[in-house]
RNA sequence: GGGCGGUUAGCUCAGCUGGUCAGAGCGUCGGUCUCACAUACCGAAGGUCACUGGUUCAAGUCCAGUACCGCCCACCA
């Protein structure tokens, strides 16, 4: 057994098992085959850094579910590839510019985006490494990259599209502006967090009055921008303003007082300052009351020309000023502490500024009705379910997506502007075009000089094209006829948003199919004391480092095992270091086989023996749950019922009888069928094992998973002898027996079980520690009795004591005098008998009757203590 | 302000359509180096299933409310 090791090393057969399957090309489906297929599209990960844990758990989903399916006779595709991460991987880059001593301004457009060129290659790598490392079946040949040139020109189509649909269009509205990545997001790539902030009650003064009007703002810095105070109709405190004009402080501008339902009169003083170029919803009473519009800050968050003596400086700043100088003119009535919630960018949490911006945006409502339908309709299953109301909620509700970002990584947005016919507004597409190819000239005055858009789009609007683009759409490629729809999608939940409903939306809308049936959303991960893995608490390991230690099965293994269904995982080694305890187990489960067992044959013979017929009944049921188990994607459940089938059946139990009982005729059979059922949870060790036994194929990935056996023959003697077993073991406990001491018993019992035990003798010797075994002799002097149905066994108590043993009996009694009142109860209750099903009534008469009898017992075996 | 999820042994979690559902793993304690594995084996202890009502012959299991924990959404400055 030189080259069969006592202990599992991993790192001794991983690397070797990835590159043999991907040398035979086993990722790699065949679309010419006729099976059918299953098809899951990897969520990209972004070329900007490593896989984390969250990775780890997502793609190993991923991968039992292809593996699994792959053994279950499907043409399997698992689509590799990533994303180019606008906005994340241009803050990386800067930042690392930024450490070099340079910045994007000093290289220009085409050397930044070179040198992210440069940053993604390097990268993308790490990823792949990470991706091999953890045996994951990614096809390789048909790896994608959003800016690849062919997925590049697909996105460009689409706008085109979507822009001739009239599903796009351009103008000026309050984003979400991020000051630090100088750009636009989207609703979704905001953060909100809820800060200890200050209300500060601030006076206006009326015009040609002593009159001071007090408004409440949490941001009195963006006064200089106001250009009314509004208030609710129904407020009499404020009916005199009709018509009056405010003079803002500071500025003394003279602003007008608006009248709307909107502002709440509980609120503060009951009027609310109007800032419309800063704030979402006063952008939008502008635009219904037709106020001025005073942007005040620049890019960067700091003040613009039109903020006056403010000029230059940041928003903190200008706080501090505008506070001091309102305080100094007696205008800051007051302050008060109050809860705020503070919007931030997702990439690099700095505060978000709402500002006027020019900005392109689909119109959503059109694309989300047929998204809405294909999930209410069940065409596409979220599991679990509940994830329903947010999907349901998000797009009954869906604002229009500002998709332009004012970055320079991205697909450059597809719209070219004449120098001379285009004015600059956004009301009118005089002199613009919007075109998948660069116009020559301008179709109206012919000028050559066509300014391309400085924008590019929303990483996500590459991405929500992601399953069919990979795929060749629009052309009827043989993959996209064969591959798409796909089948499963596999993602947290923090993406329903950002992805999941765009693809739906997207798929519809442009291959008129819905790109998958079903979504199974998985927690996010935590660390062991429930907080969130992050760089900065140092609680989020590295998978690379934690495949080094225990390996990548036994990561993948423990990572699936502790994941709950509703809950965040919480994340410990303790979890994968079951899982490597687990392969190690199973390793010398097989090791025994090669050892005892090294000639038989991998299947079922006619007759079995009985100890073969019991664990054929118990790994039937194990396939069937498991099978069961993976309908409702309840991969934590399939871990738990293989670990506890594979330890505590198979090698606690049928492995002990083989070494008792040689003529056992089916531990190569069931090896194999365990490593089969395993192989997508475990894929190294099991192709490591299946190579060793020669089971056949080239690949264990071209098995066939196990199908049901019928067992016939009766089991009951091997569960009770196994009962007996344990029962003897536990008096050995009780009575403190010393190790090696072998019990005598005396055993009572019916016909055929006798007989079992006689022909048996070896088990229940080795087993129980049993020296001699006797049938049916009276019993004379102490002894500790068990009873099972159909069985009493006398453990001869030779020099302990009896009382202990008694003590131990009427433990049992009271505890059997509980459970038959218990049922007895149950049995004369009218409403049971009347509204119990048949199986249910004799299942409990049956277990009544077992106590019954079980007591009687038990009460003789008192008598002769 | 709406909505969702959770609350079961010391810890992390299973418990589907109400009647063997009071469980597993880890940890703890006691005992074994038994020739596949001490990365193991054998045994033990530990919970009135968050709380309060209700439905039912019968409730971790269904309903309502309460309390904590976590999360999502929302234009109250």
């Amino acid at each position: 057994m030189n080259d069969f090791p006592p202990a599992y090393d991993p790192g001794a057969t991983e690397e070797k098992w990835y590159k043999f399957w991907q040398d035979n090309g086993l990722f790699t489906p065949d679309p010419r085959s006729g099976k059918p297929t299953y098809t899951i599209m990897i969520p990209l990960p972004n070329v900007t850094g490593r896989l984390t844990l969250g990775h780890t758990l997502n793609n190993s989903i991923q991968d039992i579910l292809i593996r699994y399916k792959k053994l279950n006779g499907f043409e399997t595709l698992w689509m590799m590839g990533m994303d180019h991460a606008g906005i994340a991987t241009q803050v990386v880059v800067e930042d690392k510019l930024r450490s070099e001593g340079t910045n994007k301004a000093d290289l220009g457009r085409e050397k930044f985006v070179a040198e992210v060129w440069k940053w993604k290659e390097q990268y993308a790598e790490v990823i792949r490494k990470q991706i091999r490392k953890m045996g994951f079946a990614v096809d390789w040949t048909r790896e994608q990259f959003t800016l690849d040139e062919r997925y590049s020109q697909q996105v460009i189509r689409v706008f085109a599209a979507l822009y001739d649909k009239g599903l796009l269009y351009r103008g000026e509205y309050i984003i979400n502006w991020c000051p630090r990545c100088g750009s636009a997001l989207s609703d979704e790539q905001v953060e909100t967090e809820e800060i200890p902030g200050k209300l500060y009650y601030i006076r206006y003064p009326v015009k040609d009055s002593n009159d001071l009007v007090t408004v409440a703002t949490t941001r009195p810095e963006t006064m200089i921008g106001d250009t009314a105070v509004c208030v609710n109709p129904g407020d009499n405190r404020y009916t005199h303003l009709k018509g009056k004009t405010i003079i803002l402080p500071i500025m003394k501008r003279e602003i007008p007082v608006i009248f709307d339902e909107y502002v709440d009169p509980e609120f503060g003083t009951g009027a609310l300052k109007i800032t419309p170029a800063h704030d979402a919803y006063d952008f939008i009473l502008a635009r219904k009351h037709g106020l001025e519009l005073i942007n005040i800050m620049n890019n960067d968050a700091t003040m613009n020309e039109n903020a006056g003596q403010y000029q230059g400086l940041n928003r903190d700043q200008v706080r501090e000023k505008v506070l001091k100088e309102l305080e100094e003119q007696g205008l800051l009535e007051r302050t008060e502490k109050y809860r705020l919630p503070l919007a931030k960018c997702e990439r690099c949490s700095t505060p978000i500024e709402p500002r006027i911006s020019k900005q392109w945006f689909v119109r959503m409502k059109p694309l989300a009705e047929p998204a809405l339908k294909a999930v209410a309709e069940g065409r596409i299953k979220l599991h679990p379910k509940r994830w329903v109301n947010l999907y349901n909620h998000w797009l009954e509700n869906v604002r229009d997506w500002c998709i332009s970002r004012q970055l320079w990584w991205g697909h450059r947005i597809p719209v070219y502007y004449c120098p001379i016919c285009h004015d600059g507004s956004s009301e009118t597409d005089q002199g613009m075009i919007v075109s998948e190819r660069r116009p020559d000239s301008c179709p109206v005055c012919g000028n050559k000089q066509m300014r391309q858009d400085e924008d590019v789009l929303d990483t996500w609007f590459s991405s929500w094209l992601w399953p069919f683009v990979t795929l060749g759409w629009p052309d009827e490629t043989e993959d996209y006829a064969r591959f798409y729809p796909t089948q499963t999608l596999v993602t947290g939940w923090d993406i329903i948003y950002l992805w999941v409903a765009r693809m739906i939306m997207a798929g519809i809308e442009f291959t008129g199919k819905i790109p998958f049936s079903d979504v199974v959303f998985h927690p996010m991960i935590r660390d062991e004391k429930g907080r969130k893995m992050s760089k900065s608490l140092g609680n989020s390991p590295e998978p690379i480092d934690l495949i080094e230690k225990f390996g990548a099965d036994a990561l993948r293994f423990g990572i699936q095992l502790i994941t709950p269904r509703e809950q965040d995982v919480l994340f410990s080694e303790k979890t994968v270091d079951v899982g490597r305890r687990f392969c190690n187990k199973l390793w010398n489960a097989a090791r025994l086989i090669a050892i005892n067992h090294a000639d038989q044959e991998a299947g079922i013979p006619e007759k079995l023996t009985p100890y073969d017929a019991w664990i054929l009944k118990e790994t039937d049921q194990t396939i069937e749950r498991v099978n069961d188990y993976y309908r409702g994607f309840e991969l934590n459940n399939i871990a738990r019922e293989l670990y506890g089938y594979v330890w505590h059946q198979f090698c606690d139990w049928y492995l002990e009888f083989t070494k008792l009982a040689p003529t056992v005729q089916v531990p190569r059979f069931l090896l194999k069928q365990i490593i089969i059922m395993l192989h997508p949870f475990l894929p190294f060790i099991t192709e490591d094992l299946y190579q060793r036994f020669s089971f056949g194929k080239k690949s264990i990935m071209l098995e066939s998973w196990p199908g049901r056996i019928a067992v016939k023959d009766d089991t009951g003697s091997v569960i009770k002898y196994k009962e007996l077993i344990e029962e003897i073991r536990v008096v050995r406990g009780i009575f403190r027996f010393a190790p090696k001491e072998e019990l005598s018993v005396v055993i009572k019992t019916s016909d055929r079980f006798r007989i079992f035990i006689a022909g048996n003798l070896p088990v229940i010797k080795k087993l129980a520690g049993v020296g001699s075994v006797e049938f049916d002799r009276p019993v004379d002097g102490p002894c500790a009795t068990i009873v099972l149905s159909e069985v009493e066994c006398f453990v001869m108590l030779t020099g302990l004591d009896p009382n202990k043993e008694k003590q131990r009996l009427l433990n049992e009694l009271s505890f059997l005098s509980g459970r038959i009142d218990e049922i007895r109860n149950r049995l004369v209750n009218p409403g049971y008998l009347e509204k119990a099903s048949e199986v249910t009534k004799s299942g409990e008469q049956k277990r009544f009757d077992d106590f019954i009898d079980k007591k009687a017992k038990i009460e003789r075996m008192m008598k002769r203590l």
